[in-house]
DNA sequence: CTTGACTCTGTACTTTGGTACAGGGTTTAT
DNA sequence: ATAAACCCTGTACCAAAGTACAGAGTCAAG
């Protein structure tokens, strides 16, 4: 059983199966080989792909941003600067994107415990944290 | 000059007048006042609201669920159990979203100095580190 | 006091990321 | 060898989050 059909997959991704057929189309997964009737033949390796797609997504990244991010990992002129800066783009990206997690995330931290900084009818740290 | 028309808002905070209209609609920002003619008057706070929308969105949370986030800091009665509850929902989102990203941001900047790991034909990194 | 820039409501269109058939062939378990 | 359960392509539909008018009224600068 070294391969999986559609249905496995999607199963075992957690996915809809049109799903799957979306991603391929989107160019996000690569075609599979086919068995002489057409049925799809996934290799074990398309599932972690697409968890990997779904984590991305959900954290805020859009499919095409995924594929540039998949694509970084399959690039073949190595050492090319190229790639190279497109990670650190990405890297940016990410760490900006902790940074405001982090201050919502004590805000709410905040407001949990207690939040005496609510005065009734005044403003609310909230926002100020996520104020640049 | 205490408050702003839509135009002087949408622009302030970078979004499309449209899109202010919309959140409006949607309950994501509060009904201004109107003068006469029926224009609206933003109090300036307007701006760091839609701030805060923008990255809230950036990050991956929906409209849905950012209306639930401000909804938490306007809740009178804070000391409900309920809102604590859904801050606390909030709180464990947040961490989730924040591991991920490190994960990701380590398996990218392993990939950016000297990828050498990535061995040709063989499988990347980058998969395997987001396999939960 | 008019002209150009702005705003109003309402409706319709767009993009992104899927989902859901329809109509037909394939596999597999009994 | 025949249902039940899969899979195929293609097209259509969906929700979310805007965006874009149309047709009409308002503002403000010269």
């Amino acid at each position: 059983m070294e391969s999986l059909t559609i249905g496995q997959l999607a199963k075992k991704a957690d996915v809809n199966i049109e799903t799957v057929r979306y991603y391929e189309r989107r160019g996000l997964i690569p075609e599979p080989p086919r068995r002489e009737s057409g049925y799809r033949q996934y290799p074990v390796e398309t599932v972690a792909r697409i968890l990997f797609i779904k984590r991305a997504k959900d954290i805020g990244f859009s499919l095409k941003e995924i594929s540039e991010l998949l694509s970084l990992r399959v690039d073949p002129d190595r050492s090319s600067s190229e790639v190279k800066k497109r990670a650190e783009a990405k890297i940016k990206d990410i760490e900006e994107k902790i940074l405001i997690l982090q201050r919502m995330k004590e805000t709410l931290a905040g407001l949990v415990k207690g939040c005496d900084g609510c005065r009734p009818s005044s403003e609310c740290p909230i926002l100020k944290a996520l104020e640049k």
